[in-house]
RNA sequence: GUGGCUGUAGCUCAGUUGGUUAGAGCAUCAGAUUGUGGUUCUGAGGGUCGGGGGUUCGAGACCCCUCAGUCACCCCA
């Protein structure tokens, strides 16, 4: 006999869990709905040819291929000349790495009927083929809000309140909107004169949090900067204070790029607008680089609680060219992710999830033989058809053992219907958190609220 | 892909310098209780000690290999 298991890094979630993540999925959808989002969901699997090359050589990497173990292929592969040329025969699917590429494909698909600006919200697990650990799962989920079609930083202030709104309702304190613009990081590679570079130094730069200045001095040399260039990002990084100070010194220091103005601008716009009060204000942070280097303005990353020790529960930014990688040029993207299963242990660890997200049957009927149970059914369909959960317990089983799967199941109410209560034509309503019992007649049983 | 730590009952873990038949708590099931749950008491079931090899008179313990989990690095939600 085989031990039965699942694949590292996957989960399977039970009845009380799956409640807790549908209150958190529930928040999220509802808020994103009162935006004026609309869902879409798209295939597990994606062609190969659309999701290769999106996300970097470590995406290319982490990402979960399908074999194709069709006899034909695996022949044509044993000829293969190389390696590359092998896994290409052997795999043309794989799993979605990101919600974001495939909304991009669908977008160029569907551009004849989608009514432009298009305002999507998609939430679907996704796989990527990592080492698990602390909050790093093969298979998770990703809540995604994205526009595309408007230029607007309307479309930013917006996502950056839906953040402001989930997270307020779910009861989260103390946790970071750090928001950067691309366009930033990009004046400050031109002003070094190394836009080359322009990837490797967010990635440094990036690590800031982690690794400190020193660390950061480091791998920038070891990445290809000079003394003098380090530097200057030195000073780069050594931006503080408030946010009108910090957009000051950005001004002065990146004055030779006028990308890194246009940034500037779009970045206090975003940080300033006045439109909408936050529960939690936007920060800015110049650090703040993320990964994937699609993004062209502004950028954000949600940090949890620093008393969690999480990181990231959520990040996103706008890309101004998208769908160009599919061929269709000049439509620009801005969009928001939660990660949900983060989110979950962020709740978790902080004890935020309501009692209620547990209630599901509310009232048990104890089934004390055939004529109880026959009673029980009528009564129990009564309350269904009232929207109240309720079930009656199949086998007529020792009262004792019924009564303990009700306490057991956290099931508030428990109806006897047994010989008396039968004839007396009553019903006997026992409330197992207080343990009063009471006998009601059926009028005043289908008044009963539970 | 790289490194550290951990694998004993369904779960959490004991198990002495290597020594007889591997234990506890929780959970499960049954009974005390033939119309009343939570608390209590009694009893039962449940283990090729992750797997394979080695050292030894003798291995859960020591050595090697392997698999799995976990944490960290890379990268990321």
């Amino acid at each position: 006999m085989i031990k039965p298991s699942i694949p590292s890094g996957t989960r399977d979630f039970g009845p009380v869990v799956v409640r807790k993540r549908n209150y958190i999925f529930q928040t999220i959808r509802s808020t994103f709905e009162v935006y004026g989002f609309q869902p879409l969901e798209t295939p597990a699997m994606e062609n190969l040819s659309t999701l290769t090359g999106k996300y970097g050589e470590e995406g290319d990497k982490l990402m979960f291929r399908i074999l194709s173990n069709n006899d034909d292929k695996l022949a044509a592969a044993k000829a293969a000349a190389s390696n590359k040329e092998m896994s290409s025969i052997l795999s043309d699917k794989a799993l979605r790495y990101d919600l974001t590429i495939p909304f991009a494909r669908y977008v160029v698909m569907n551009q004849q009927e989608l009514t432009l600006p298009f305002k999507r919200y998609q939430m679907q697990p996704v796989w990527r083929g990592d080492r698990p650990q602390k909050g790093r799962y093969r298979e998770f989920y990703q809540c995604d809000a994205d526009v595309v079609g408007s230029n607007s930083l309307l479309n930013e202030v917006e996502l950056l309140l839906i953040y402001d709104t989930v997270l307020t309702r779910l009861g989260l304190q103390g946790y970071e909107l750090r928001v950067n613009n691309r366009k930033i990081l990009s004046g400050l590679a031109e002003v070094i004169g190394k836009q080359d570079l322009l990837t490797d130094i967010t990635i440094s730069i990036d690590k800031l949090d982690k690794i400190g200045a020193e660390g950061v001095r480091k791998e920038l040399a070891a990445r290809g900067l000079t003394d003098a260039d380090i530097t200057t990002i030195e000073q780069f990084l050594a931006i503080s204070g408030t946010s009108e100070e910090k957009l000051a010194q950005l001004k002065t220091l990146l004055a030779a790029s006028e990308t890194a103005q246009k940034g500037i601008e779009e970045l206090s716009f975003v940080i300033n607008s006045g439109y909408a009060p936050f529960n939690t204000a936007p920060i800015i942070d110049v650090t703040l680089a993320r990964g994937l280097n699609y993004y062209t303005g502004m950028i954000v990353e949600v940090k949890a609680p620093a008393t969690v020790k999480m990181g990231s529960i959520g990040g996103g930014g706008r890309y101004d060219d998208l769908t160009g990688m599919f061929g269709m040029k000049g439509t620009s993207g801005v969009g928001i992710s939660f990660g949900v299963d983060r989110i979950y242990d962020v709740l978790e660890e902080l004890k935020l999830f309501p009692e209620a997200t547990q209630q599901s049957t509310k009232v048990l009927f104890l089934n004390l033989g055939e004529a109880s149970a026959r009673a029980a059914f009528s009564y129990m369909m009564q309350l269904r058809a009232r929207g109240i959960a309720a079930e009656l317990f199949h086998e007529s089983a020792k009262m004792d053992k019924q009564m303990k799967y009700a306490d057991k199941r956290g099931i508030p109410y428990v109806v006897i219907l047994g010989e008396s209560e039968l004839q007396e034509n009553l019903l006997s309503v026992k409330n197992l958190v207080s343990g009063q019992q009471e006998k009601v007649s059926a009028a005043a049983f289908a008044e009963m609220t539970f």
